[in-house]
DNA sequence: TCAAAAGTGTTAATAGTACACCCATGA
DNA sequence: TCATGGGTGTACTATTAACACTTTTGA
């Protein structure tokens, strides 16, 4: 299936990598996998895959999400291409990378077993395939300038949560403590995060009010 | 050429689009040029070319600039990958969008004349070939994100400025008017803003001080 | 009764915004 | 002498940062 235009030209492999992160256990997580074929299999990388004919790259990504954590519809975000010639070893691959946030409660472990998948902590991050590593590194960093002016957090916890879980959360993405008075006067200023009547007595014996995302109106 | 590894997925033509930023005549001028060949000859569009075997993207948006403005080694930013199927008339083309700061005094015209080559004004783009101005208006954002922060304004201007063109620069950039006090405040805190001893009587009867960037320690 | 997590205010410093007049000069 | 662009300061507001004790309750 030739064309009449740009025929002259080389054509090129182009991959996706998801940088999917979770939260468990109070610490960011990221989502890796043992490669599954040579070159280096093996190899704890990202997940990722091709992109196919007659699919955008944004497709692509929500196809790879999809098929290792059952999570379909979330939010994407992509965070660049990647294209040093060597960056990987079998043959020259130009690669996209996505980052997703995801609620470990929508997720669907048997994939995670099935893809000999698994989540590690975001400050212990193994040495992975290829540049994955700088493509995690670049991911949170997007992250960090993002989390306090968005409400991206709503995609990593439960739908109510306690402002102990989120002020957790978000240290575990910024990387540094935050004063709990002052965090929790800056959420009573985002219209997004609201009050509910319930109470948490799961992680504590006085108990926890429950705050949710309110994202209707933005 | 084959390779024992990833045989079964297709391959791409792959390019890299510049959206190269210049300021002439007190406003951000884009470069644009009709485009040399179909689909869509004739079409104004963003100056770009394909990715070559043995070239990393980072290098094929070095390329382009240089062939187009004769500018070797000016910082590039990656703006991101741009993949719809449908995105190209022709032949599905993924591209890497790449934005550049240039100084105008470092241009060399007869390129652009020989490429059909113009400079338009920033807040006066018109109809770009495919998604284009898409692209354009990313990068504006992205630059508009930086502009107060980083001194990205040095590759636009000559290497003495005044501080009224500095302003004009920086209000083409937002497209919002700037204070002249505030403004003239915030350069006084910055480090890598410098006044030299140096007066420009050319675009004044007064004359107005010549200041530099001064990036070595950064 | 005590350990563990929840909850709560004030002050100081910094950054940002609004605003108007005089100066020096060449034509 | 006057039109043109250059240059300057102050007061108000908003945002951010630092900091420590009391409450509730189940074990």
């Amino acid at each position: 299936m030739s064309n009449q235009f740009y025929n002259e030209y080389p054509k090129f492999l182009v991959s996706v990598d998801c940088i999917i992160f979770g939260f468990k256990e109070g610490t960011l997580k990221l989502l890796v996998q043992k490669r599954p074929y040579n070159p280096g299999k093996g190899e704890m990388s990202l997940i990722g895959g091709f992109v196919e004919e007659g699919e955008s790259i944004d497709e692509t990504a929500q196809r790879i999400l999809t098929k290792f954590t059952g999570i379909g519809k979330v939010y994407m975000q992509q965070l660049g291409a990647f294209g040093e010639v060597e960056r990987d070893p079998g043959e020259r691959v130009i690669t996209i990378g996505y980052y997703a946030l995801i609620n470990s409660a929508d997720f669907d472990e048997s994939l995670t077993r099935e893809n000999e998948a698994q989540w590690v902590d975001i400050d212990n991050v193994p040495k992975l395939f290829s540049d994955h590593n700088k493509m995690v590194e670049k991911a949170r960093r997007n992250l960090q300038k993002k989390v306090n002016s968005n409400p991206i957090c709503v995609n990593l916890l439960p739908k109510y949560f306690t402002l102990t879980q989120l002020q957790t959360l978000q240290e575990s993405i910024l990387g540094v403590e935050l004063d709990k008075r002052n965090f929790r006067r800056s959420v009573a200023f985002k219209d997004y995060i609201v009050k509910t009547k319930y109470i948490d007595k799961e992680n504590s014996k006085r108990g926890a009010r429950l705050y949710k995302f309110q994202l209707e109106d933005i």
